[in-house]
RNA sequence: GCACCAGUAGCUCAGCUGGAUAGAGCGCUGCCCUCCGAAGGCAGAGGUCGCAGGUUCGACUCCUGCCUGGUGUACCA
């Protein structure tokens, strides 16, 4: 079926002497309701034609007949603006919901692609942080909306699971006599705290450091013992990230981290210099970069041990020839814009013409604020932990006592609090551009009004909470989803009210959303959607009675839409999509 | 020094490939529950879009320069 646009343009063709398809790209929305449903812009055709917009629009809007859904056409302040049929519209917007459900917004503008995502990647032997969440999140968001653009997606976590810090780690198990036996009872808590243990006694003891890069040494040379402890580090890191990414229904398809990749250093370091890339300086392997003015690129250090960028050339490598990406992302904070500028100069030089498809998604930093009132990096607040399974547990708490005092008969209120304080910290953290800082402020992000995840859930919930109420009245159980029978049945002039208007509106907006949201690479716009839904949907509820009024039947097939596209959006950007709270 | 990013209402932020009167939330002033969830809705006050040039019929949006702030910058990852 061809789109309004479409249409438009059509008719637009044999006046202008532009393409359909030029036409189709420079056609608007316009701001106002009154403006109509689209515009088309005649400024550019006014050098053309050598007259001003205005007139050329009148002369337009006098040539142009409307036919089918195009009721009007309407010439005003240089625009040719188009009023559609507000039932056809509503047909075909909420008939393309009802008709795709949990597929509403899919596209083939990635079909036959691969896409692969590197996101979360935390250091093995740590506990994720909070500052760890916003990039997890973006990542799980963008493979989301990747698939559902048709793209074959394959979802990396580059564990940092290599480097001197696990010959600290050894050196501390060590220190501390513990053996292998004790490894059962290990917990990620008690790695955590040998890394503090570390730094606190190198203080003291500088030779720790040495000791360190020793151990560190043993281990890359291949020494038994050492390997078999850091791979019980490294099961015992693996356990609690899965269970956090439970809570945050967060996936991957590899766990492949930078040790995956050691064998393949000799290659990789032969291939660089099978290039003429390689440099001895200062008894250090270099790439020169200074002719494109970026810093050196160390490849391997004065005691031979390679480093995190030449894991990531052959990562990159990897990652080509194992699947075949046409495109490959970073999202990694925007502190290693440099890395990657020099990672990807790195595989240009070296000859892969794939690097052009190879690109850091950075993201700012997440700021709290201090208790000086400044805004820093790092603690949630004064004297409590930055965990990021603390602060889930805290929001969690907190809504605990809000779901016990607002809707004392909820069962399962635990499992709600996780989900709803889930859905506040996430949107919290995507409904900001990607590069932003964000200012994260604890009572904001978990306040029950505004612009909040709370807000977007709550209008997911009021729809599904008359669909339930439908059901309920003619004694079926669970909810009614008229959406499921389509649109037989359904009189869409039974909408004239500005609110559903609106809300029909908004709703037709979801594929074009999730365009925006890939191109930008960033699910923000997709999160600022859920706003504008959700924002509908109170508006229509507010002033619309839909059970036992004339028109239920019609109302509850456009809540049951609304229900599935924010649904859809919540999803997409990891909210969870409840439906009670 | 170089690199990346940001600067829009008192605060926190949106603003699609340049387009019609720059939008939200919080806070502030008021209003709306005999009515499907008030975790909601409605109204009001609040802006020289960091500064200066440039491109253009048209700039919050693009370009250049500056100012301010954040982050990073060879032997960590």
């Amino acid at each position: 079926m061809k789109t309004y646009k479409e249409e438009i343009a059509e008719l637009l063709v044999p006046h202008t002497g532009l393409t359909a398809q030029e036409i189709v790209w420079a056609i608007t929305l316009p701001q106002h309701l009154d403006h109509g449903d689209f515009a088309f812009p005649c400024f550019p055709l006014a050098k053309k034609l050598r007259k001003a917009p205005p007139a050329i629009a009148n002369d337009l809007a006098g040539l142009i007949k409307p036919v089918g859904a195009i009721t009007k056409v309407e010439a005003l302040n240089g625009y040719l603006n188009f009023f559609i049929d507000p039932a056809d519209f509503a047909k075909r917007t909420l008939g393309a919901i009802a008709l795709q459900g949990a597929a509403y917004g899919s596209s083939s503008r990635g079909a036959g692609k691969t896409v692969v995502i590197d996101y979360s990647s935390p250091n093995m032997g740590k506990e994720l942080a909070f500052h760890h969440l916003r990039g997890t999140m973006i990542g799980n968001s963008l493979g989301k909306l990747y698939k559902r653009a048709g793209y074959r997606v394959v979802r990396i976590n580059h564990l940092g699971d290599w480097g001197t810090s696990y010959g600290k780690l050894i050196v501390m198990f060590l220190r501390d006599g513990l053996k292998e036996s004790d490894l059962e009872a290990m917990t990620i808590e008690r790695l955590n705290a040998l890394y503090t243990a570390f730094s606190n006694a190198a203080k003291d003891d500088p030779a720790l450091e040495d000791q360190a890069r020793e151990a560190f040494q043993r281990l890359e040379a291949g020494d038994a013992r050492y390997r078999g402890l850091w791979q019980a580090f490294k099961d015992i890191t693996l356990k609690e990230l899965q269970r956090i990414y439970g809570f945050l229904d967060v996936e991957f398809d590899s766990y492949t981290g930078e040790a995956f990749f050691l064998d393949r250093m000799p290659a990789t370091m032969g291939l660089l210099a099978g290039k003429n890339l390689v440099k001895a300086s200062q008894g250090a392997e270099i790439v020169d970069l200074t002719e494109h003015n970026l810093p050196p690129v160390m490849l391997r250090k004065t005691d031979g041990a390679t480093l995190y960028i030449t894991r990531d050339i052959a990562a990159a490598i990897y990652r080509k020839e194992t699947y075949a990406f046409d495109r490959c992302l970073y999202v990694v904070d925007n502190g290693q814009s440099l890395h990657f500028q020099q990672l990807i100069k790195v595989l240009e030089l070296a000859g892969f013409d794939w690097y052009k498809g190879v690109e850091h998604v950075p993201f700012g930093l997440v700021l709290i604020k201090s208790e000086e009132g400044g805004w820093e990096k790092g603690k949630t607040r004064s004297g409590q932990s930055s965990l990021l399974k603390d602060v889930i547990e805290g929001a969690q708490e907190k809504i605990l006592g809000i779901i016990r005092e607002k809707n004392p008969e909820a069962t399962n209120k635990e499992g709600l609090a996780l989900q709803i304080g889930v859905g506040a910290l996430v949107f919290s953290e995507l409904k900001n551009r990607r590069l932003n800082d964000i200012r994260f402020e604890w009572d904001k992000a978990l306040s029950f009004e505004g612009d909040s995840g709370p807000y977007v859930q709550n209008a997911h919930v009021r729809l599904c909470s008359i669909l339930r109420k439908s059901a309920e009245r003619a004694g079926r159980t669970g909810a009614d989803h008229p959406a499921q029978a389509g649109v037989g049945g359904i009189d869409f002039t039974k909408f004239p009210e500005p609110q559903a208007q609106s809300l029909i509106r908004t709703l037709s907006l979801f594929p074009d959303k999730v365009g925006t949201a890939i191109e930008a690479n960033d699910p923000c716009p997709m999160a600022q959607y859920a706003l504008e839904i959700a924002e509908g949907a109170h508006g229509f509820i507010h002033s619309c009675r839909v059970l036992g009024s004339v028109e239920e039947k019609d109302r509850l097939f456009l809540i049951d839409c609304a229900r599935i596209a924010l649904g859809q959006t919540l999803d997409l950007i990891g909210v969870p999509p409840i439906e009670e709270m």
